[in-house]
DNA sequence: TTGACAGTTGAATGACCGTTCAATTATAAT
DNA sequence: ATTATAATTGAACGGTCATTCAACTGTCAA
Protein backbone atom coordinates (compact mmCIF):
# COMPACT_ATOMS: atom_id res chain seq x y z
CA UNK A 1 0.00 0.00 0.00
CA UNK A 2 2.30 2.96 -1.21
CA UNK A 3 1.12 5.98 0.29
CA UNK A 4 2.60 7.85 -2.72
CA UNK A 5 -0.44 6.74 -4.27
CA UNK A 6 -2.28 9.50 -2.62
CA UNK A 7 -0.51 12.18 -3.11
CA UNK A 8 0.79 11.76 -7.08
CA UNK A 9 1.12 9.01 -9.73
CA UNK A 10 4.77 8.34 -9.03
CA UNK A 11 6.84 5.93 -7.19
CA UNK A 12 10.69 6.56 -8.08
CA UNK A 13 10.75 9.59 -6.31
CA UNK A 14 13.92 10.74 -4.01
CA UNK A 15 12.06 11.76 -0.65
CA UNK A 16 14.52 13.25 0.77
CA UNK A 17 15.97 15.66 -2.17
CA UNK A 18 12.10 16.29 -2.65
CA UNK A 19 11.70 17.40 0.96
CA UNK A 20 15.25 19.49 0.64
CA UNK A 21 13.85 21.34 -2.13
CA UNK A 22 10.83 22.21 -0.59
CA UNK A 23 12.46 24.04 2.13
CA UNK A 24 14.14 25.85 -0.49
CA UNK A 25 11.46 27.63 -2.65
CA UNK A 26 10.30 30.77 -1.26
CA UNK A 27 6.28 30.33 0.44
CA UNK A 28 3.33 30.09 -1.71
CA UNK A 29 2.02 33.66 -1.27
CA UNK A 30 5.53 34.78 -2.86
CA UNK A 31 5.31 32.08 -5.61
CA UNK A 32 2.01 33.28 -6.54
CA UNK A 33 3.05 37.13 -6.19
CA UNK A 34 5.71 35.96 -8.97
CA UNK A 35 3.47 34.22 -11.07
CA UNK A 36 1.04 37.01 -11.10
CA UNK A 37 3.88 39.38 -12.11
CA UNK A 38 5.24 37.53 -14.81
CA UNK A 39 1.70 37.15 -16.02
CA UNK A 40 0.88 40.71 -16.15
CA UNK A 41 4.10 41.08 -18.07
CA UNK A 42 3.28 38.48 -20.30
CA UNK A 43 1.30 40.15 -22.90
CA UNK A 44 2.21 41.84 -25.92
CA UNK A 45 0.37 44.60 -25.50
CA UNK A 46 1.64 45.12 -21.83
CA UNK A 47 4.88 44.45 -22.81
CA UNK A 48 5.54 47.29 -25.85
CA UNK A 49 3.63 49.66 -23.05
CA UNK A 50 5.96 49.02 -20.64
CA UNK A 51 8.64 49.43 -22.67
CA UNK A 52 7.44 52.88 -24.19
CA UNK A 53 7.04 54.42 -20.82
CA UNK A 54 10.60 53.37 -20.58
CA UNK A 55 11.73 55.73 -22.64
CA UNK A 56 9.37 58.29 -21.38
CA UNK A 57 6.37 59.00 -19.54
CA UNK A 58 3.03 58.95 -21.85
CA UNK A 59 -0.11 59.45 -22.09
CA UNK A 60 -3.42 57.17 -22.84
CA UNK A 61 -3.58 58.76 -26.13
CA UNK A 62 0.30 58.53 -26.85
CA UNK A 63 0.42 55.05 -26.29
CA UNK A 64 -3.06 54.31 -28.18
CA UNK A 65 -1.38 56.04 -31.18
CA UNK A 66 2.05 54.11 -30.90
CA UNK A 67 0.65 50.83 -30.47
CA UNK A 68 -2.61 51.42 -33.32
CA UNK A 69 -4.63 50.51 -30.73
CA UNK A 70 -7.86 52.36 -29.25
CA UNK A 71 -7.90 54.26 -25.71
CA UNK A 72 -10.61 51.51 -24.40
CA UNK A 73 -8.02 48.69 -24.61
CA UNK A 74 -4.75 50.25 -23.83
CA UNK A 75 -6.80 51.61 -20.69
CA UNK A 76 -7.86 48.23 -19.39
CA UNK A 77 -4.28 47.04 -19.77
CA UNK A 78 -2.85 50.10 -18.11
CA UNK A 79 -5.89 49.09 -15.29
CA UNK A 80 -4.34 46.24 -14.91
CA UNK A 81 -0.55 47.57 -14.71
CA UNK A 82 -1.43 49.72 -12.25
CA UNK A 83 -3.23 47.53 -10.00
CA UNK A 84 -0.12 45.54 -9.83
CA UNK A 85 1.55 48.15 -9.23
CA UNK A 86 3.91 48.18 -11.99
CA UNK A 87 2.91 51.56 -13.59
CA UNK A 88 1.74 54.73 -11.94
CA UNK A 89 -0.27 57.59 -13.33
CA UNK A 90 -0.62 61.70 -13.46
CA UNK A 91 -3.36 63.59 -14.20
CA UNK A 92 -2.86 67.20 -16.42
CA UNK A 93 -6.41 68.14 -17.55
CA UNK A 94 -8.12 65.77 -19.47
CA UNK A 95 -4.51 63.79 -20.12
CA UNK A 96 -3.53 61.04 -17.77
CA UNK A 97 0.61 60.29 -17.71
CA UNK A 98 1.49 57.14 -17.08
CA UNK A 99 5.19 56.19 -16.25
CA UNK A 100 6.98 53.42 -14.68
CA UNK A 101 6.13 52.88 -11.06
CA UNK A 102 10.11 52.23 -9.61
CA UNK A 103 13.48 51.06 -11.58
CA UNK A 104 13.23 47.54 -10.63
CA UNK A 105 10.93 46.85 -13.38
CA UNK A 106 13.12 48.79 -15.55
CA UNK A 107 16.14 46.60 -14.27
CA UNK A 108 14.26 43.32 -14.99
CA UNK A 109 13.12 44.63 -18.39
CA UNK A 110 16.16 44.61 -19.32
CA UNK A 111 17.56 41.53 -17.61
CA UNK A 112 15.08 39.64 -19.69
CA UNK A 113 16.24 41.29 -23.06
CA UNK A 114 19.65 40.27 -22.66
CA UNK A 115 18.90 36.54 -21.78
CA UNK A 116 16.51 36.81 -25.18
CA UNK A 117 19.02 38.43 -27.16
CA UNK A 118 21.30 35.22 -25.61
CA UNK A 119 19.15 32.85 -26.40
CA UNK A 120 18.77 34.10 -29.95
CA UNK A 121 22.32 33.93 -31.15
CA UNK A 122 22.44 30.35 -28.59
CA UNK A 123 22.08 26.23 -29.73
CA UNK A 124 18.70 24.44 -29.37
CA UNK A 125 19.07 20.82 -29.24
CA UNK A 126 15.96 20.00 -27.61
CA UNK B 1 -9.85 65.21 -41.91
CA UNK B 2 -7.78 64.12 -39.44
CA UNK B 3 -5.31 61.46 -40.67
CA UNK B 4 -5.37 59.92 -36.79
CA UNK B 5 -8.66 58.71 -37.46
CA UNK B 6 -7.04 55.76 -39.81
CA UNK B 7 -4.58 54.89 -36.74
CA UNK B 8 -6.39 55.29 -33.46
CA UNK B 9 -9.37 56.91 -32.39
CA UNK B 10 -7.32 60.23 -30.33
CA UNK B 11 -6.35 63.48 -31.18
CA UNK B 12 -4.05 64.86 -28.14
CA UNK B 13 -0.90 62.87 -29.59
CA UNK B 14 2.54 64.04 -29.09
CA UNK B 15 3.54 63.17 -32.25
CA UNK B 16 7.47 63.61 -32.30
CA UNK B 17 7.49 62.21 -28.49
CA UNK B 18 5.73 59.35 -29.81
CA UNK B 19 8.20 58.94 -32.80
CA UNK B 20 10.92 59.24 -30.15
CA UNK B 21 9.51 56.59 -28.29
CA UNK B 22 9.12 54.26 -31.06
CA UNK B 23 12.64 55.02 -32.40
CA UNK B 24 14.00 53.55 -28.52
CA UNK B 25 11.72 50.23 -28.08
CA UNK B 26 13.51 46.85 -29.08
CA UNK B 27 11.98 45.89 -32.32
CA UNK B 28 8.72 43.99 -32.61
CA UNK B 29 10.72 40.12 -33.25
CA UNK B 30 12.64 40.50 -29.75
CA UNK B 31 9.48 42.26 -28.02
CA UNK B 32 7.55 39.50 -29.06
CA UNK B 33 9.87 37.35 -27.66
CA UNK B 34 10.05 38.83 -24.29
CA UNK B 35 6.21 38.49 -24.09
CA UNK B 36 6.26 34.88 -24.61
CA UNK B 37 9.22 34.52 -22.13
CA UNK B 38 6.95 36.17 -19.42
CA UNK B 39 3.45 34.33 -20.42
CA UNK B 40 5.71 30.66 -19.89
CA UNK B 41 7.36 31.90 -16.63
CA UNK B 42 3.51 33.26 -15.52
CA UNK B 43 2.20 30.35 -14.53
CA UNK B 44 1.81 29.50 -10.72
CA UNK B 45 2.98 25.46 -11.54
CA UNK B 46 5.53 26.59 -13.98
CA UNK B 47 7.04 28.86 -11.40
CA UNK B 48 7.23 26.52 -9.02
CA UNK B 49 9.25 23.93 -11.41
CA UNK B 50 11.55 26.81 -11.99
CA UNK B 51 12.18 27.99 -8.52
CA UNK B 52 12.77 23.98 -7.61
CA UNK B 53 15.24 23.36 -10.44
CA UNK B 54 16.80 26.69 -9.33
CA UNK B 55 17.42 24.50 -6.14
CA UNK B 56 18.10 20.86 -7.61
CA UNK B 57 17.73 18.51 -10.93
CA UNK B 58 14.77 17.11 -10.34
CA UNK B 59 13.08 13.97 -12.84
CA UNK B 60 9.22 13.97 -13.29
CA UNK B 61 8.12 11.90 -10.65
CA UNK B 62 9.99 14.07 -7.86
CA UNK B 63 8.27 17.27 -9.56
CA UNK B 64 4.83 15.71 -9.51
CA UNK B 65 5.26 14.43 -5.63
CA UNK B 66 6.73 18.43 -4.88
CA UNK B 67 3.52 19.51 -6.45
CA UNK B 68 1.01 16.94 -5.70
CA UNK B 69 0.37 16.96 -9.45
CA UNK B 70 0.53 14.10 -11.83
CA UNK B 71 3.25 13.39 -14.32
CA UNK B 72 1.05 14.25 -17.45
CA UNK B 73 0.59 17.77 -15.96
CA UNK B 74 3.93 17.87 -15.08
CA UNK B 75 5.03 17.04 -18.39
CA UNK B 76 3.04 19.00 -20.71
CA UNK B 77 4.25 22.20 -18.62
CA UNK B 78 7.88 20.67 -19.00
CA UNK B 79 7.63 20.87 -22.89
CA UNK B 80 6.58 24.33 -23.16
CA UNK B 81 9.86 25.36 -20.61
CA UNK B 82 12.13 23.18 -22.86
CA UNK B 83 10.95 24.34 -26.17
CA UNK B 84 11.35 27.85 -24.91
CA UNK B 85 14.77 26.81 -23.46
CA UNK B 86 13.91 27.72 -20.32
CA UNK B 87 14.86 24.26 -19.14
CA UNK B 88 17.16 21.35 -19.77
CA UNK B 89 16.99 17.29 -19.98
CA UNK B 90 18.86 14.62 -19.15
CA UNK B 91 17.54 10.82 -19.83
CA UNK B 92 19.11 8.33 -16.84
CA UNK B 93 17.16 4.86 -17.72
CA UNK B 94 13.55 5.37 -17.43
CA UNK B 95 13.64 8.72 -15.58
CA UNK B 96 14.26 12.14 -17.12
CA UNK B 97 15.82 14.55 -14.94
CA UNK B 98 15.59 18.35 -16.21
CA UNK B 99 17.47 21.50 -14.65
CA UNK B 100 17.31 25.18 -15.86
CA UNK B 101 19.14 25.93 -18.87
CA UNK B 102 21.58 28.63 -17.96
CA UNK B 103 22.18 31.06 -15.33
CA UNK B 104 20.05 33.82 -16.81
CA UNK B 105 16.84 32.36 -15.59
CA UNK B 106 17.97 32.04 -11.44
CA UNK B 107 19.35 35.36 -12.14
CA UNK B 108 15.52 36.69 -13.88
CA UNK B 109 14.17 34.42 -10.88
CA UNK B 110 16.57 36.52 -8.25
CA UNK B 111 15.88 39.83 -9.53
CA UNK B 112 12.00 39.53 -9.53
CA UNK B 113 12.02 38.05 -5.75
CA UNK B 114 13.45 41.47 -4.87
CA UNK B 115 11.24 43.42 -6.63
CA UNK B 116 8.02 41.54 -5.09
CA UNK B 117 9.63 41.99 -1.52
CA UNK B 118 10.01 45.55 -2.12
CA UNK B 119 6.70 46.08 -3.49
CA UNK B 120 5.19 44.15 -0.48
CA UNK B 121 6.31 46.65 2.47
CA UNK B 122 5.91 49.73 0.17
CA UNK B 123 2.84 51.81 -0.24
CA UNK B 124 0.26 51.59 -3.08
CA UNK B 125 -1.73 54.50 -2.96
CA UNK B 126 -3.24 53.67 -6.54
C1' DT C 1 -24.69 75.43 -20.94
C1' DT C 2 -23.43 73.12 -24.67
C1' DG C 3 -20.27 70.36 -27.43
C1' DA C 4 -15.98 67.96 -27.93
C1' DC C 5 -12.90 64.79 -26.30
C1' DA C 6 -9.59 62.12 -22.84
C1' DG C 7 -10.20 58.44 -20.17
C1' DT C 8 -12.62 54.75 -17.64
C1' DT C 9 -15.78 51.01 -17.03
C1' DG C 10 -18.85 46.76 -17.53
C1' DA C 11 -20.71 43.30 -20.41
C1' DA C 12 -20.13 40.32 -24.19
C1' DT C 13 -17.48 37.62 -27.41
C1' DG C 14 -14.01 34.73 -29.10
C1' DA C 15 -9.47 32.90 -28.55
C1' DC C 16 -6.19 30.85 -25.66
C1' DC C 17 -4.56 27.76 -22.13
C1' DG C 18 -4.05 24.39 -17.96
C1' DT C 19 -5.61 20.15 -16.48
C1' DT C 20 -7.63 15.68 -17.12
C1' DC C 21 -8.10 11.41 -19.42
C1' DA C 22 -6.78 7.70 -22.33
C1' DA C 23 -3.49 5.84 -25.19
C1' DT C 24 1.28 5.18 -26.43
C1' DT C 25 6.45 4.73 -26.18
C1' DA C 26 10.56 3.33 -23.90
C1' DT C 27 13.16 1.18 -20.43
C1' DA C 28 14.09 -2.12 -16.62
C1' DA C 29 13.21 -6.39 -14.19
C1' DT C 30 11.51 -11.08 -13.70
C1' DA D 1 8.13 -12.43 -23.68
C1' DT D 2 5.73 -10.33 -20.18
C1' DT D 3 4.85 -7.03 -16.66
C1' DA D 4 5.45 -2.63 -14.45
C1' DT D 5 6.14 2.03 -14.68
C1' DA D 6 8.46 6.65 -16.14
C1' DA D 7 7.40 9.81 -19.42
C1' DT D 8 5.17 11.76 -23.39
C1' DT D 9 1.31 12.96 -26.31
C1' DG D 10 -3.29 14.39 -28.36
C1' DA D 11 -8.04 15.39 -27.69
C1' DA D 12 -11.43 17.41 -24.92
C1' DC D 13 -13.32 20.27 -21.31
C1' DG D 14 -13.76 24.35 -18.63
C1' DG D 15 -11.99 28.58 -17.09
C1' DT D 16 -9.36 32.73 -18.07
C1' DC D 17 -8.43 36.81 -20.54
C1' DA D 18 -7.70 40.48 -24.44
C1' DT D 19 -10.36 43.11 -27.29
C1' DT D 20 -14.62 45.28 -28.77
C1' DC D 21 -18.62 47.94 -28.05
C1' DA D 22 -21.53 51.13 -25.79
C1' DA D 23 -22.29 54.00 -22.08
C1' DC D 24 -20.50 57.05 -18.86
C1' DT D 25 -17.46 60.67 -16.15
C1' DG D 26 -14.68 64.63 -16.00
C1' DT D 27 -12.45 68.50 -18.07
C1' DC D 28 -11.72 72.19 -21.44
C1' DA D 29 -13.39 75.71 -24.76
C1' DA D 30 -16.70 78.56 -26.91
Amino acid sequence: MPKNEYICDCQAVNEKLVEQVRQSMPEDSVLSRLAMFYKIMGDGTRCKILWALADNELCVCDLARLLSMTKSSISHQLRLLREQGTVRCRKDGRAVYYCLDDDHVQSILQTTLIHIRHKQGGCHEN
